[in-house]
RNA sequence: GGGGGCGUAGCUCAGUUUGGUUAGAGCGCCGGCCUGUCACGCCGGAGGUCGCGAGUUCGAGUCUCGUCGCUCCCGCCA
């Protein structure tokens, strides 16, 4: 039964045969997708990666071949030798590339028997995630995933031509390497030779990139594997895949029109859509103002907009406290959604909640008067004011927050994101691109009470901005840049601090003494005094612009073998348990192990 | 660390609100019949630790508590 391929080799794929191959003597393989046995007549559509092709076990042509295919089940593995013939008059299927016609077997070898499989080999069953993992070879299978990851593969190849063409060398970084502070937290391995030390898996290659430019290599790329001990997402993976580059002797405006370059290319290989650069550009302050999000999604309108001055002295008390306090007051006018029934924009408070946002005030603009419970606390003027500013129509629907500028902005953010998807505003075929730029260089962590780097702390000041380093860090602007595609960060990147001092500066901005920073970044740093160019970098979210341009919602539809959302693998249940011995040659000793 | 959703046949689900006979359906699977189907058709059949564990009860898929897994989100992710 288990039949050696012997003298068969395959001659075609199973989407390559059409009506003028009639005639040829052909040998197909593949999966067996389902079987139609008429009793006389059996019929098998036969898979492979490349689509389907029907072929046919007749009686009457070949009895002791169809007796053979009596055996075969879902997911056999056969091969099949036999004459492409064009389908008899009116039996062509048209839902199918090879319909035109079918393959007349005259040899049939069952190369391998399969159990029946755990869900069918089709995409309309929707199947529990949990099976799907569990059996992911079997989910490969279908052929929305197939899709996808050979989808990935052309975007990737698309990726190293552009790269390799513009004099980019692929160039391997560590993955045991060492823990850095800042950041994500690491993956470590623990190291036998030196019990009781660690290495850490890259959050990403950065320093190492950086001194590959140190060395004169000029221009970086590689396709890598990243990792990142946090909490899981739909867009999240521990181990995620970025295209990263750096280049030496360049400012932003080069390492953009690179990034624009490879983006470019990528797009035209997948033939989803043209991207065609310039992409648009916003400084992160733009972003906040209007979208309230430094990611934002600029298919659609509804912009935010700040009314903090009208209403600081207001009667209604929410306000002009919360401007007092520092905060500030953000309107967002939802045009003709006046008709919401009380339960929505209940929804819509319970929504921005989830964002700390302590509440959503509302203000429904009806002909000649405004219906909401807040409007008896505004004078004449101030709903002027605000009327004009947001230029209320009747049938409109006004939200506000009003909050600390964090709060606000992104529960307000994410509630023009919600209600762009809500109200249909989106075009699902749009592809949005830009570029957001003059980042902050640091924010104020307000629990661990001291500045931290927004971007990561190898980022350049712009330099005017730099004589602010000592008395005003928080007003400086960096270097950085990200790319935004539809909403999601694909990418981002920045020139990088080329200059020991300026880098000492910065560390000890962020509150390391010298001690702390030599032993950390010594190498670093000493690097950057031994002849190091002015250079900058991206890095590309792979897995995520996959997740775009298959036009799915999950990050682990566009991955091979993903892990669940704490971190497992549910094909080889890992993580697992180890041995006392190998703890014993690590060094290591487990505190607790609780369950069975 | 926190909040929401889900878990019943191989798969997708109904049944849970209001506890009560032998837990159902479709698909798949197995067997029989069938020579032109392509979601083939017809007939018959097998298949269940209702995620797991306690508790309440005469009686639990159904109520209570705990726990595990998957998922979405907040925190986190320079």
């Amino acid at each position: 039964m288990n039949d050696t391929l012997g003298d068969m080799r395959r001659s075609h794929h199973c989407n390559a045969l059409g009506a003028a191959d009639a005639g040829a003597q052909v040998v197909l393989m593949g999966w067996v997708q389902r079987r139609r046995d008429h009793g006389g007549v059996i019929f098998i559509d036969l898979r492979d990666r490349e689509g389907i092709t029907q072929v046919v076990f007749n009686p009457d042509r070949n009895a002791a071949v169809h007796e053979k295919a009596h055996a075969i089940r879902s997911e056999y593995v056969i091969a099949v030798r036999g004459v492409v013939e064009k389908r008899p008059e009116g039996m062509t299927n048209p839902l199918l590339a090879t319909g035109e016609i079918e393959v007349m077997v005259s040899e049939l070898k069952i190369l391998n028997r399969a159990q029946t499989p755990p869900f069918m080999i089709e995409d309309q069953v929707d199947v529990n995630e949990n099976t799907r993992l569990a059996n992911r070879h079997i989910d490969l299978r279908r052929p929305s995933l197939q899709k996808n990851i050979m989808m990935r593969h052309r975007a990737a190849a698309a990726a190293r031509r552009y790269l390799n063409d513009q004099g980019f060398l692929d160039i391997e970084t560590p993955f045991l390497t060492r823990s850095t502070p800042e950041g994500a937290r690491d993956y470590l391995v623990p190291s036998r030779l030196n019990p009781g030390s660690f290495y850490a898996l890259p959050q990403s290659p950065q320093l190492f990139k950086q001194l590959l430019m140190i060395s004169g290599f000029e221009r970086y790329y590689q396709i890598v594997h990243c990792f990142r001990d946090e909490d899981l997402r739909a867009d999240r993976q521990p181990e995620f895949t970025q295209i990263d580059m750096e280049m030496s002797f360049v400012g932003e405006e080069d390492v953009m029109a690179e990034a624009e370059g490879l983006i470019a290319a990528i797009f035209r290989e997948v033939g989803r859509i043209e991207a065609s650069p310039p992409f648009a550009r916003m400084t992160y302050q733009e972003a906040m103002d209007r979208y309230g999000l430094d990611r934002p999604d600029t298919r659609f309108g509804l912009e935010l907009c700040d009314i903090s001055d009208i209403v600081a002295e207001s009667g209604f008390n929410v306000f002009s406290n919360t401007v007092k306090k520092g905060g500030i007051v953000k309107a967002l006018n939802a045009r003709g959604c006046a008709g919401f029934t009380r339960k929505e924009i209940d929804d819509f408070t319970d929504f921005v909640a989830v964002y700390r946002a302590k509440g959503l005030a509302w203000i429904r603009v009806k002909e000649g008067e405004w219906q909401s419970p807040i409007t008896k606390f505004f004078s004449e003027e101030e709903k002027q004011a605000m009327a004009a500013r947001l230029d209320m129509q009747p049938g409109d629907l006004v939200f506000f927050g009003a909050d600390q500028p964090v709060i606000v902005n992104e529960s307000l953010g994410q509630l023009r994101n919600h209600l762009g998807k809500k109200l249909g505003l989106i075009d699902e075929n749009a592809y949005a691109f830009v570029w957001i730029t003059d980042f902050p260089m640091f924010e104020y962590d307000e629990t661990e009470k001291r500045y931290q780097a927004l971007h990561h702390p190898f980022t350049a000041p712009a330099e005017e901005d730099l004589a602010k380093l000592a008395s005003d860090p928080v007003s400086m602007r960096s270097r950085a840049y990200d790319l935004v595609l539809n909403g999601s960060e694909i990418g981002g990147g920045s020139i990088r601090i080329h200059q020991k001092d300026v880098q000492v500066r910065v560390l000890e901005a962020l509150g390391m003494d010298r001690a702390e920073y030599e032993e950390k970044f010594g190498f670093l740093l000493s690097a950057l005094d031994s002849g190091a160019p002015p250079h900058g970098g991206i890095a590309f979210g792979f897995d995520r612009l996959m997740t775009i341009l298959c036009n799915t919602s999950s990050i682990r539809e566009v991955i091979a073998f993903p892990k669940t959302q704490k971190g497992a693998c549910l094909m080889t249940a890992a993580p697992a348990s180890a041995t006392p011995a190998q703890l014993s040659e690590l060094g290591l000793k487990v505190r607790r192990v609780e369950q069975s």
